[in-house]
DNA sequence: AATGAATGAGCATTCATTCAT
DNA sequence: GATGAATGAATGCTCATTCAT
């Protein structure tokens, strides 16, 4: 009994991933995912005792792994490299495993207790962001008028890598090759846009 | 009356303004605005005839403000402006009272007919990097191996000057300083990042 | 004031048989009505307590003459009509003068008091033809198997009198004409029929 | 369950003929149809779609049959019945089961795809009666002044089979009596009836 | 007296959840 | 264990009726 317990357990959660990727958690209709789980509506509940439970039982241990890594001490981490880079390179490596629930984490899950975990994201990188560049901006001479910029630049980088994600879907070549090139071209972009002198003049 | 109406009015409209951006156009319940709004169900209905046109409502004038803005015809524009930095300009022009109007129109409008407002202005600052910096890229000899790359930058883009405008809402200079800060630093910080060697091995 | 009262009560009064006569008493609407007689809803109900109240108001006088009329005692009346021809001459001279409110009566009062009336008026109908007829059949040698035919003769007069009535609105001459006829050519098309033999072998 | 289930939609059914026969289509309640049936509201929607499927299942086929038999091609009729007669005859065939159901669709369908049937049907005989009758007034000396007698003759004709079919549902033999008794003692009434001077004068 | 804004129960329909089998 | 029928509260919306002004 415990293997084809097992066995449902698992459709039901296939079933799950599919219609929460569709329509996120509030739009997802139970109906749905027993019927495409190949179980009645009813049985379901014999597995997780509501919706939430199942959206939390299939992203729990993937939010548990994330923020463990994320939100962990990254002092404890031996290697030295840049905090934010860190970050990047954690959330791709993470994205490799996990791709799915990832997205659903991040990008479709209102309503469910996930919602804040963008905005957490957000707000750490741009903690990492402020106590990794204060030093090095203040080193190049480069002031920081507004500490809100830091949360801006977080926020973007989380979305161009969300769209890098969404649109990239397992292939891991292409992520880290547009990844590499957003942060490369976002560069390029503005250094010569500075040349412009009209560009310049609009941005005072 | 007409006081009374007006009073009544305002807070559907407020009431509104919270529940859409909570739960997004398709989630929003009336029975909860007119409950905020303090008023019964069916009062609300002399206000607004439908969910629909009390979304429009509010919705409307940002919309049509913004869309003509920047869909206008940017080739019947005098200056030289960089077509980008016009788009942009434009963009930070655009702010003054009506951020949390125009962030729901931008990321909560699911259902109603402003859902492929953001994609659509996505697709058009895509549209004008392409053709912006094609040539530019060229003569730099960067060579673009993903066209996604573009559709990528411009909703980073899009992104930043959002966050910027929801927390800004009023402050023009703050505004402006941030978004020239945001452009500035998102080249230092990466300009920076390139002679970490380990951060650049780490994009290979 | 009173003057007024009775302004205004009569302009209820007109815009209701609008509405009644249009839409019939259940789907008639109140509001409809206030606005068509130029008040305000609230008004409405200074005048007839329910939508019931007011439908009965106007029809209560005319359904009592009618039935007062038609249902009353035909014996007392001195001249020795027979009596079928009598009500169908009744109904016709009523018309004339209340044509509006009968039609109402029998046609639009579904969910009000008056909805079984049009039964009850065939009922009487059907049981004046007994009488009448029972007798001069029998002088006739005519032998009714079944007495519910005259339940169908009945409503069959009713219904060609209510669709000449609603057809010929106000043009008396021509109501006339139309029900005379109805009745010779009920007469006529049957005796024709009768001489196909076929038909009449249908009829077995 | 299978068994559960016919039940279940037996009594749906059959309380939405009892809700339709009562309001009609538009005034009947979903609500009330359920209680009727001892279901819960949403239980019923497990049995049918909408509120206008509900009645179109019920309807249809008898609508089908019906129309089928009536509005067919008469000139494919081999035999040489008039055709009034034949629409009558087809009529008469019609009764069987369905008679509630029929009454519904030709009475009380208004607000649903039928609501133009009974009218359709009246205008189908309408025209029979004028193409069949008109040469042979003329033969008959008989004139006609207003052609809309024959769309009140017609209703008439379909009056009194509707409550003849309402009435004897089931039972054929007492259908054909009624029905070539109505034709029959039209004639002999107002055959009688021509012979009282008073009702002759009545009707000039 | 009069206004028309406000109420709240009603409508058809949907869906997470429960329950009889 | 499993089924899917059943429940009932929720949705957007309407309208007879009431109430503050």
């Amino acid at each position: 009994m415990q293997y084809l317990k097992d066995e449902i357990k698992s459709s039901i959660i296939s079933a799950a991933l599919d219609e929460f990727e569709e329509k996120g958690f509030n739009d997802a209709s139970i109906r749905t995912i027993a019927r495409n789980a190949g179980i009645a509506t009813g049985n379901l509940y014999r597995y997780f005792n509501s919706k939430e439970e199942l959206f939390n039982y299939i992203m729990e241990p993937v939010s548990e792994r994330f923020t463990g890594l994320i939100f962990g001490d990254f002092k404890a981490d031996a290697n030295n490299l840049p905090v934010l880079a860190d970050v990047v390179d954690k959330i791709m490596s993470f994205y490799e495993k996990d791709s799915r629930e990832f997205m659903i984490l991040l990008d479709k899950s209102e309503g469910s207790v996930y919602q804040n975990l963008k905005e957490n994201l957000i707000d750490l990188i741009e903690k990492r962001m402020k106590e990794e560049l204060r030093s090095k901006l203040k080193a190049e001479g480069i002031i920081i008028a507004d500490e809100f910029i830091f949360h801006i630049l977080a926020s973007m980088l989380i979305e161009g890598i969300l769209r890098i994600l969404k649109q990239c879907k397992g292939d891991d070549r292409r992520i880290r090759i547009l990844i590499s090139q957003m942060l490369a071209l976002n560069l390029n972009y503005f250094e010569i846009m500075k040349k412009d002198p009209v560009f310049s003049r609009n941005l005072k």
